[in-house]
DNA sequence: ACCGGGATGTTCT
DNA sequence: GAACATCCCGGTG
């Protein structure tokens, strides 16, 4: 199949209807590759759940930078987490990559999750994909459109999955109403029903 | 299957 | 000092 590479402008757009079109794209890293099942939207200074509501801060500062950038967080003292930056410079906005399908490199998925017991646990979370794909803060601020990054998100000519379920985000206390979850209608590797 | 708690440390109040 | 866009393990049914 054809790889076809992800225009910049694609993700310049409200996250909210970036993250369901991200849903059948391909997450690649030199050695590993998945493909996306899971996301959600977070929206700067109108959601109360993202970590750019109360402004720029040291850590979020990708956020507000340019689209197609990867934004990687540590969280809970121990996990990685990352996201796609949207819209334009100066107003952050992010997609979460909570789930993908593990297509290349499942050896060394499995070598690196070894607290996975089946392949559908292995990135079915956003710390558990960041882990298998060997995503951490290094690569905060990369370019996922650009052909040469460590990370990117490329289209495979894959046709859109048939059903895409919508409903609110999970692990969140604020901004946990709304209806900004997406994910691949019963596809195994998803986080959590 | 579901539920509860511990790990671990950065970030922001 | 509390919160945290999580995960894993060990309990019970």
């Amino acid at each position: 199949m054809p790889i076809r590479a992800v225009p910049r402008s694609f993700f310049a757009r409200d996250p909210a209807l970036v993250a369901p079109e991200l849903l059948h794209k391909v997450l690649v890293t030199p050695s590993r590759t998945g493909r996306i099942v899971e996301v959600e939207a977070y929206d700067g200074a109108n959601d109360p759940g993202s970590h750019a509501y109360r402004g720029r801060t040291p850590r979020n500062e990708v956020m507000f930078g340019d689209a197609g950038h990867l934004y990687v967080y540590f969280i809970y003292g121990m996990h990685w987490c990352a996201n796609v930056v949207c819209r334009r410079p100066g107003v952050a906005a992010a997609v979460l990559v909570r789930a993908v399908s593990p297509m290349r490199g499942v050896d060394q998925m499995r070598a690196v999750r070894l607290a996975a017991r089946r392949d559908r646990d292995l990135c079915n979370g956003p710390a558990k994909l960041c882990a298998a794909l060997g995503i951490d803060g290094s690569l905060n601020g990369v370019d996922v459109v650009r052909a040469s990054s460590p990370v990117r998100i490329v289209d495979d000519g894959a046709h859109a999955p048939t059903g895409v379920i919508c409903t609110t985000r999970i692990g969140l206390t604020n901004g946990a109403d709304l209806p900004w979850r997406w994910y691949v209608d019963g596809d195994p590797n998803i986080s959590r029903r």
